[in-house]
DNA sequence: ATCGCTTATGACAAGGTTGTCATATCCTTT
DNA sequence: AAAGGATATGACAACCTTGTCATAAGCGAT
């Protein structure tokens, strides 16, 4: 947690601190930050920096803590508007699109969060801590459902299915922030994750 | 390519500096790779490794083809053992289980691979021009060839399906290298890229 | 053994990184 | 205005990085 001094730093400065701070973990990974690029994009002394944060972690867990909100807000409100389906390859569908739209209209924040996923395992575990584990007991919970509803297979190894639907989310948005990697645009990508879980969906469904 | 001063080297100096070099791009990507600590690890003096190299750019060049020599033969040579059988489904199978036990019988080497894989975008399309492009004709193909006999959906997004195949073999590796990430062992690799391949088998083909 | 080519060496410069600290400035309260 | 606490500053040490270069050592042929 930054230390009580940058609390009592006015607004404007503050801002100006976190701006600088998203733009280098977005364009970094935690491990390749420079202190000295975020104290010359954000014009405050080196000495100032230290008088705000322990060290460079400190601002990283601060700015992963907002990014975190950030879309964790973006999911739940956009999750509610419209009335939650039951159908579970609809909830998987609706995921993997505001996973997509999220990264188009907040690129540096989904940036962060992809620098983490794809960088040192040492350093997300001690960032993420259970968070992983959790988001792979939902999907397994998801597809649980879904077998006791009679929609899923009842042979599908849910471990298996729970790992393909996590990976590629994570794949996804990794290739979009990329960059015309695979797809050319948002809307291809958004097609992409259609086609993928019409895939699915017809790999997983119970025979009738 | 490194300069005739290294190929002049008694066999045993250049296997030293070879393994403190696949050591070293092991562990980390090319670009958070450090000189100083291979030719610690190898033994040489700061001079001696620009009399043999222009710089580390010049030295893992060599060394990833190296890897992906190796890789080729493998690859080669078990998709060979075993008569080629036309089924599309049996291909890619083979395939999966061939990148896993790669992984599994030179982990440095697939290790080195999945660094450039995930790693800057810049950097691997510098090494590895076009071959990522190939790689996806050839899914492309595969599935064409699928298609044509019958056995794909005819209105299967092609591109979609190989980014899904491509994609997955590299996440399956990756986290196999990662170790205890999702799955605790080789086996239990090699038969979740089974039940994924069941998955997308039953998701792509044609209905009867 | 001396000449000459090849190879080896580590000190060095120039640049980067982080964390500290004595000093200076600002601001509020008295 | 003066005192005192909070904040700002950049020089500095210590450590890393890369690439160069003058010098030294090895070694084969004459």
């Amino acid at each position: 947690m930054p230390k009580q001094t940058f609390f009592n730093l006015p607004q404007n400065k503050r801002e100006r601190i976190i701006a600088a701070a998203i733009d280098e973990f977005a364009e970094y990974h935690f491990l390749d930050a420079s202190i000295n690029r975020i104290i010359d994009h954000a014009n405050i002394s080196r000495g100032s920096f230290y008088q705000y944060f322990e060290d460079l972690e400190d601002l990283y867990q601060y700015i992963f803590q907002i990014v975190a909100d950030k879309k964790q807000a973006y999911m739940d409100q956009h999750l509610m508007d419209q009335q939650t389906s039951n159908d579970i390859f609809q909830v998987l569908r609706k995921m993997y699109q505001l996973g997509l739209k999220f990264a188009e209209e907040h690129p540096a924040f989904a940036k962060i969060g992809n620098h983490l996923f794809k960088g040192d395992k040492q350093f997300k575990l001690r960032i993420l801590g259970e968070w992983e584990e959790h988001s792979k007991q939902f999907f397994i919970g998801l597809l649980k459902k879904g077998q006791e509803e009679g929609t899923v297979r009842q042979d599908l190894d849910l471990e298996v299915a729970s790992f393909l639907f996590y990976q590629l989310s994570l794949t996804l948005t990794d290739q979009y922030l990329m960059e015309n990697d695979w797809f050319e645009n948002i809307n291809r990508y958004l097609e992409a994750s259609n086609e993928m879980l019409n895939i699915f969906a017809q790999g997983i469904r119970a025979p009738k």
